[in-house]
DNA sequence: GGCCATTGTTTAAACGTTTAACCACAGGCC
DNA sequence: GGCCTGTGGTTAAACGTTTAAACAATGGCC
């Protein structure tokens, strides 16, 4: 009853247990006679490999961990389905999987990581919602530990990441609410410190300027990643004499997008008629808002699949062909700003 | 440089490894001035015993298995962030972690799960969205490996499970809209194949019959747990003649409550003053729409909680204490039915 | 017939732990 | 002095694989 090794396979086959791993993983050439006698004995065995000692023999995991913080009451996250999906399936392609741990500070999970790749618990890292000089990569590169992380860090450090083009992403949907007639663009943007926050700002900037339209102070207001934040600032930003109130607000997230769609409900104004509004994540919900909220939306199947290939080849020693990668995110337009807006 | 083994650790402090096993482990006596040389020597070196090797000794993974299927994008998953997160830190306590791995059908979970107990990669699994008759259940049982359920499946069946009270929360969900004024409610439920929507619709029947209220067959619509199945069906109670149009909808998710609110409001229904709506589940998003949504809170970090502990009994052979958990979800009350209905 | 190459298989070590069984020694007791 | 007990340590097996190295048998070639 107890499952079958290798052992009782060679005894069941008349052979030794390096002939059955020989046959088994295709290593060596092996009698044609042998090697059916070796196969059929462990289909009647139904044996498989045990993965813990094959692991020990190769002296890997074949796991790959992973964390995040879990999100706060007054926040939700948008894609950790689909990420931990795409990871997890293209790890499976290769034959890894992913360990998750939970995490209540950057400074615990440091102190996993260092655990974990002393304990030898896992074969690499993947970090996800990496920060400017961000001590999770520091520490990964001081110990030397193969990592990948979804978004950049510091432009001195070289490290695999793939990210989302934030600036990209920002340019598409300024162009598209300079298109639909809007001058007086607003921008809900993160702190200062937030490196993501900083180039989907500059995804503004760039275009209002290009447009050769002078933004006014008054319409980049900073946030916490937050719903009441959002809603609060909001609120302060269409309060501003009409002549000056903008009439599209860009958030750089949903979350923050929809404190703004609220916040304008209850100042009296109607968005996708009189105010414009554009997300960031396109979350499962913005298509069921009132109005659907405009997103834009992160490749993020393609951004898992990416690091999970390019983690697998560095643990494998391989250098990933490509360490450096920028994703384009699309824009979906939807009610809350594809009407034409005119003064 | 190589991470340093249990020899490197008792060639430096002039003793064998079994002494040295002894002393990490406290599981012998061993004379306290080696115990401090070795304690000494490990930490000189740096050295954690390495997992696998410790695995292979014990025969064990100290992993718990979790899958899910993917969300399809006409829905969304309001607690995978949450549950995940539960049980890997209930598990992390005992110091097991959990391995996650995508499957897209059931028989190919199924299978995954033979292989995966054939090739000892994990110790036990945690099972969630189980249903009636769940084939996953059933080849567990049959295989007789350790694993735990969200949610029941078969009354004859024996295998430990926590479940949310469905009956209990649209207990409360009907009383309170009874409370407020309603007579006429309505209910938007899953196909009957649902074994957690019979609960729900059922806690919907009983309170309704106790409170001597006739239930028009039209107040019951069952659909996918879609929101655009939700909508059209919501359309649909609600365009019923006003004498016999419900006053108030019991949806048994979020995500088909919302259908109902944007069908109310694509009527001409005003949400929180002419219609009360009830969702299930409490997602994230609840808070954020317009009106904000009641809805039925499950408890499910105590679900992951206990999910994980239970598992982590059985896999070590303890019958686990109770092994049929039922906990009670918690009505969250707001603007979408809390207002007082009058004809 | 001796040598070599080729083919097919086995032996045994290794991966890094844990732990049962054994051993050495000291002290106490008769 | 012999025996027993207790203490503190070591030896070696075991967990279940993989794989380098050794070995045996066969056939071809000079």
């Amino acid at each position: 009853m107890a499952t079958p090794t290798i052992r009782d396979v060679a005894r069941e086959a008349g052979v030794s247990t390096a002939t059955v791993s020989y046959v088994l993983n295709d290593s060596r050439r092996v009698a044609e006679e042998t090697r059916q006698r070796v196969l059929q004995a462990a289909q009647r065995l139904g044996y498989r490999a045990n993965i813990i000692a094959r692991n020990l023999q190769a002296s890997e995991t074949r796991l790959l961990g992973y964390t995040w913080r879990p999100t706060p009451p007054d926040q939700f996250n948008p894609i950790l389905d689909q990420f931990l999906n795409a990871i997890a399936q293209a790890a499976a392609r290769h034959e890894y999987h992913i360990l998750t741990f939970p995490t209540t500070s950057i400074e615990e999970e440091i102190a996993i990581y260092r655990e974990m790749v002393l304990t030898g618990q896992v074969d690499g890292f993947v970090l996800s919602n990496t920060n400017l000089d961000d001590p999770r990569v520091r520490a990964l590169l001081e110990i030397g530990f193969p990592f990948v992380a979804f978004g950049r860090s510091n432009p001195q450090w070289d490290f695999p990441w793939v990210d989302v083009d934030g600036v990209h992403g920002v340019v598409l949907a300024t162009q598209h609410l300079l298109e639909r007639g809007h001058r007086r663009i607003g921008c809900l943007a993160w702190p200062e410190a937030s490196l993501t926050g900083q180039y989907r700002l500059e995804g503004y900037r760039r275009t209002m300027a290009e447009a050769g339209l002078a933004v006014d102070p008054a319409w980049i207001m900073r946030t916490e990643n937050t719903y009441e934040d959002a809603y609060r600032t909001a609120c302060a930003m269409l309060s501003l004499p009409s002549r000056q109130r903008p009439s599209a607000i860009i958030a750089l997230s949903d979350l923050m997008a929809i404190g703004a769609m609220n916040a304008a409900a209850d100042l009296g104004l109607e968005v996708g008629r009189e105010l414009a509004v554009v997300g960031f994540d396109d979350a499962p919900v913005a298509r069921f808002l009132r109005p659907p909220l405009s997103s834009l939306a992160q490749p993020i199947p393609e951004v898992g699949e990416r690091l999970a290939t390019m983690l697998i080849d560095l643990v494998n020693g391989r250098q990933p062909a490509e360490p450096h990668v920028l994703l384009k995110p699309t824009l979906v337009v939807r009610a809350s700003s594809a009407f034409r807006y005119t003064e």
